[in-house]
DNA sequence: TATGGATTTCAGGAATTCCTGAAACGACGG
DNA sequence: CCGTCGTTTCAGGAATTCCTGAAATCCATA
């Protein structure tokens, strides 16, 4: 591995954090890598950029691709097929979301939905299927509130999260309003 | 494994999915079987749902307290350490969402934040130096959004979850109440 | 349709993670 | 201070995941 000392740095980084999630370390790195590249780079400059073999980084990019995390650039004039990630970072973390939603939470949502429908025949499995359910409803919430979330366009979301907490206050001026609207209108 | 054809059927969905997140299978299961059970379970009950060591239950108990997903309970008269799960699904969300922020973003944080603070030598470096500022401030954002909320009580968390994207209207209505002000207040 | 570069597939060795049984440890009652 | 019950530690075998080099496949061009 040749890189500046900076980039060596982040692209190692994500190859250690990579075991964390659920991704392993060459695609980490290889993420890393074209995250930062200022171009599209193609599979060979990556495999000389990291030092592991063709092949692998191969697979690391079809993984990435299947994420849609990256996607393939053709340069005028070179047969070779070149990688680029997404530049704006709020579009990277929609799809991650997504992709962990949809991998890790989706699957969950249909096994809690078909034991739910499942006859209890003794008291163990009537809590059983209490607390079952109070899952699900928690997971449908928060999908429901991600769905719609996540299609706000950038200038929204970042105003939404520098609210914070504050989206309380927010409610409860709405519910003050909303009462003046009415008691207005009743007058 | 002997158990209610409902319960098996969570705990063994729980193992699975286990490996999708970073955790093994008898981790996932066990978490499983303890959100489950209607009373305090101890090692043993939970070898025997189970079916796999007792050295195994005791470091998948482990790692679920290092977790704070499970905590030991005394039942009177009885040596043996039972375990529990907490039973508020909405603070379970709030803790592992603890967690993995805690072991998932939280180092990575540190070291944007270290490269962000080496000085630039090359067009490169101060290209790369530009991406990870970027993600870095996301981050940063995601994180501070996430700190207030996770202190909300439940009953706002889920009047926010509710109301979704419907918020930016709230923003809006809020700019405008304030423009009222304002002008009301210059008049 | 032959050629050659680019890419993917895949068997199997390397590395890692998981799980177990045996032994060590700790704490309590006698 | 011994014996017992409960728990934890840990070495090493089992299982899984990762990575590689060689061969197969793809595809644009001549």
């Amino acid at each position: 591995m040749n890189l500046p000392a900076l980039t060596q740095a982040f692209v190692l980084h994500f190859g250690e954090m990579g075991s964390r999630w659920g991704i392993n370390r060459t695609v980490g790195q290889v993420y890393a890598l074209l995250y930062l590249a200022p171009e599209p780079l193609h599979a060979d400059a990556i495999v000389e950029a990291l030092g592991v073999s063709r092949s692998n980084v191969s697979m690391a990019l079809r993984e990435l691709q299947a994420w849609n995390l990256v996607s393939v650039r053709h340069v005028p004039g070179d047969r070779r097929d070149h990688f680029v990630t997404p530049d704006d970072v709020w579009q990277i973390l929609r799809t991650l979301a997504e992709e962990r939603k949809r991998r890790e939470v989706d699957p969950t949502l249909t096994v809690l939905r078909e034991l739910l429908l499942q006859p209890a025949t003794s008291d163990a499995e009537r809590h059983a299927q209490r607390r079952i359910a109070a899952m699900h409803n928690m997971i449908e919430q928060l999908t429901g509130w991600f769905e719609e979330v996540k299609r706000l366009p950038n200038e929204r979301l970042v105003a939404l999260l520098a609210l914070g907490a504050g989206v309380t206050r927010l409610l409860e001026l709405k519910d003050r309003v909303v009462g003046l609207a009415v008691s207005g209108r009743s007058a």
